[in-house]
DNA sequence: ATTAAAATGCCCCATATGCGTAATTGATTG
DNA sequence: CAATCAATTACGCATATGGGGCATTTTAAT
């Protein structure tokens, strides 16, 4: 193991991907790629014996998905970095995979340059992602602009989720409990829920606050 | 108007900065940097006389914060893109930023080149991040690994999250309404809550479903 | 000017919730 | 083997919550 070179391994269930990519990262001097699998399976039982620096990890594999293997990966390789590598631009992959645990999002359509200099990022502390996947990340935190909710009812949400109570609401909000009260009947109605909970989730799944 | 350069407007108060900026992009045959401003208030007011394709924003600035700028010129101009700027990469600026509608967020010592690439990278639809900006955004969705829920306290909040009841909770793991109470009393002392409210935004915040 | 929300306020009532306390069993771990 | 902890069950009690209905005033919007 050569320590001046970043060590990669990649989990690739077609072999000829499999072996394209490793040749270009075998083939450049700074990179090192020697242990490859074809399955989750297998990189999660042997790559413990051979711990890398990133790992490019396919998403639609066989068996187990990459998703999957990065959950079960983590924590054996707590300093390993997980790039993921998909054909596919799909919403939910992207969103499970990170919180998986994965430092980078790669479209399979990533020029060989530029997955060496992804590759470099990772172990330098970026996050690299393609152009879509980087929009529909940062998207995710845009706010819902539309809020059906009134601003005192915002407002009102904002302490439920605080967890304060009718009293100390009516309190802030210098309005009697009852008005309070007649606030969260209305949010209840607007968000078509029916208790706090509900209420809070949406809240802060929709950005309502 | 050129209709074939990318149109860039720059919102930045030190006119040295906001100058030399100007003269990066301006100067390149493919980006056209007519309208800067100094602060937030003039960009708010006449940048929608003069609607850029493209908005570089500093996050530091004397009066109202380039974050409050992008939150309402956003609505004035839903066709402009916002690339944040800024020296500092704090925590909460980047996430209140990206709330606000910024799509992408690039540090000061971006170099120029780097600079364009990412304002094209934009229009593109792509989101442009300094790497420990990425990495930043990307290590917001891991899960946190040492949950200290028990497997089970965790299912049990997961139905607490989608507003089911003792009794609907209990029927579906199978056990009674009592200990349900008891999971639930135990995920709020280890949670440091005492309502479900809480024990949801915690939840949903620090993904512990 | 008329209508429609929004914000405010109030009452009753059944049930859900949070808190305290206590006890049993099985598994894990030192 | 002892100790700890997770999971389970149980009871009582004060209060919070959600549902229903109803009324007034202020503030948009048409």
């Amino acid at each position: 193991m050569n320590e001046n070179k970043i060590n990669v391994s990649i989990v690739e269930d077609d072999s000829e991907i499999r072996q394209l990519l490793s040749l270009i990262i075998d083939g450049s001097p700074s990179f090192e790629c020697k242990y490859n699998y074809s399955n989750c399976e297998d990189a999660v039982e042997q790559a413990p014996q051979n711990p890398p620096d990133v790992i490019l990890m396919d998403i639609d594999l066989p068996g187990s998905s990459g998703i999957e293997g990065v959950r079960e990966l983590k924590v054996k390789l707590p300093g390993t970095d997980f790039l993921m590598l998909t054909i596919k631009e799909n919403d939910e992959s992207v969103f499970e995979s990170l919180s998986a645990g994965a430092t980078g999002y790669l479209l399979k359509d990533t020029p060989p340059t530029e997955l060496l200099d992804s590759i470099k990022s990772v172990v330098n502390g970026g996050s690299p992602m393609s152009p879509p996947i980087a929009r529909k990340v940062l998207s995710s935190f845009h706010k819902t602009v539309d809020s059906p909710l009134s601003e005192r009812e915002t407002e009102v949400l904002k302490k439920l989720c605080d967890g304060e109570n009718y009293k100390t609401i009516a309190d802030a909000l210098f309005v009697s409990g009852n008005t309070v009260r007649a606030h969260i009947k209305s949010i209840y109605k607007k968000l078509h829920v029916n208790s706090r909970a509900e209420a809070v989730r949406k809240a802060i799944n929709q950005n309502l606050l």
